[in-house]
DNA sequence: TCTGGGGTCCTAGGACCC
DNA sequence: TCTGGGGTCCTAGGACCC
């Protein structure tokens, strides 16, 4: 059997280079991209990084240092980075047969089968260059036996300038190499809680975790880290996995522009948080067993004048109805819902979801369904597919409580009015 | 004043069954 | 009052990922 070759693409700064490649006069400019309601930096250029904002650091906190270097502000856009990821993916479909997307800006690809390819640093470059010129989007490459040397590359890609973004691990003696000199934070698998405790048995770089007794990791840290050890070793224990499996659940919430204590405000919002899950559910073609709803004053707030509550209902007959689910929500949420608080968070949880090809039926209860219900969501889901253009009245038409986008870009690929104009 | 949103898996312990 | 092995299901908590 030959050797496994997993390849990684993972995008430089994906969210702040979505938002440079329709503005090419910020090309050199620091950027940072805000999380829902504009809270904190979830994305900063290499020049913002430079200039040394952290990750996760809220707005107010860097306003000082924003006037003095004239860093640009933007509020996330997900339909923008969703489409721009697409359009990734797509492409590296052209360099390999095999390939798993792992999040919105990264993808594993499979090699091995290719023998006609042999340099594999020639072949990252041209799949960078490629992405770069076509889309407008930096990625950093790299290639080991496993993913989670392949992570580790891609790391090693992004830190060391002198690789241009490139790193191929396919040699053992590369791979020592690099986990000597790899801090243990730099490993994929390794948080912050692992980190401290592997550091009490003396463990500090990727060859120490590599080096470590397989048995003692697996009875103190469980069965994932033993595994991410012998990944080190380059022994392939996360396999592709093309069609990674349907969701178990879909969450959608959101903190709220203002805290609120009106019931309407957290109505609405939940309905459009049931609204949205509904469709992102129905994208995936499952059906939801279970819905829950939760809502909750500011965690960060004094104790005393916290309130949180949640509460789920089962469905008999798993449903992607958008109009049984609102009503569930409602009813669920005026079960738990107390005047006299600031709400600043709502959501709701669809899970035990189902494959929806054929609901059980119930030998006793025999469950008709409507055809006319299936049709007007496919209706609604084909008139909102690029924007929101009708909706349901639950949803509320003022929306006073959404989250603070004060900084946002325009949706230049997914929004006909948004559309670049060249002069 | 202002602190994201959306997921997964593993483990331990309790309830319950034979 | 004490004595046993094995299994399932559920839940909560903790860890990780982006």
């Amino acid at each position: 059997m030959s050797r496994r070759i997993i390849g990684l693409i993972d995008c430089n700064n994906f969210f702040a280079s979505c938002e440079k490649v329709f503005r090419p006069d910020l090309a050199d400019s620091p950027l940072v991209v805000l999380s829902n309601n504009d809270g904190c930096v979830i994305s900063r250029s290499a020049e913002a990084k430079k200039l040394g904002i952290p990750m996760g650091i809220p707005l107010f906190r860097i306003r000082n240092e924003i006037d003095r270097y004239n860093i640009r502000v933007f509020s996330c856009n997900f339909a923008l980075y969703g489409d721009l990821s697409k359009r990734i993916m797509r492409t590296l479909q052209e360099f390999s047969p095999c390939i798993e997307q792992y999040s919105i800006d990264e993808a594993f690809f499979d090699l091995t089968s290719m023998k006609n390819v042999t340099d594999y640093e020639e072949y990252g470059f041209k799949i960078k260059n490629h992405i770069l010129k076509t889309i407008g989007i930096p990625v950093s490459v790299a290639f080991a036996p496993t993913k989670t040397l392949a992570k580790l590359g891609n790391y090693a890609a992004k830190k060391y300038p002198k690789t241009g973004g490139v790193v191929n691990l396919s040699d053992p003696a590369r791979q020592n190499r690099l986990l000597k000199i790899s801090p243990l934070e730099d490993v994929w698998g390794v948080g912050r809680q692992y980190r401290e405790k592997l550091d009490r048995l003396n463990i500090k770089t990727a060859a120490d975790l590599a080096d470590y007794d397989p048995q003692i990791l697996r009875r103190r840290f469980g069965v994932n880290l033993e595994r991410t050890a012998s990944e080190l070793n380059g022994e392939l224990c996360f396999d592709m996995n093309e069609n990674p499996p349907l969701r178990k659940q879909i969450m959608h919430s959101s903190t709220l522009g203002q805290p609120t204590s009106s019931f309407n405000s957290i109505k609405e919002s939940v309905c459009n948080h049931t609204v949205a899950a509904a469709e992102s559910m129905r994208r995936e073609g499952q059906l939801a067993g279970m819905i829950a709803v939760f809502f909750r004053t500011n965690s960060f707030a004094d104790s005393r004048d916290y309130y949180g509550a949640s509460l789920a209902q089962k469905f008999i007959y798993p449903t992607d109805d958008t109009r049984i689910l609102l009503r569930s929500a409602v009813n669920l949420l005026k079960q738990i819902w107390r005047d006299h608080y600031y709400y600043s968070k709502a959501g709701v949880i669809l899970s035990d979801l189902n494959e929806n090809n054929g609901i059980q039926l119930d030998l006793f209860n025999r469950h008709e369904e409507d055809p006319r219900a299936k049709n007007l969501m496919n209706l609604m889901d084909r008139l909102n597919s690029r924007e929101q253009q009708i909706f349901f009245l639950g949803q509320g038409i003022s929306r006073g409580w959404k989250a603070n986008k004060d900084y946002k870009s325009p949706s230049y690929t997914t929004r006909w009015s948004d559309i670049l104009k060249v002069k």
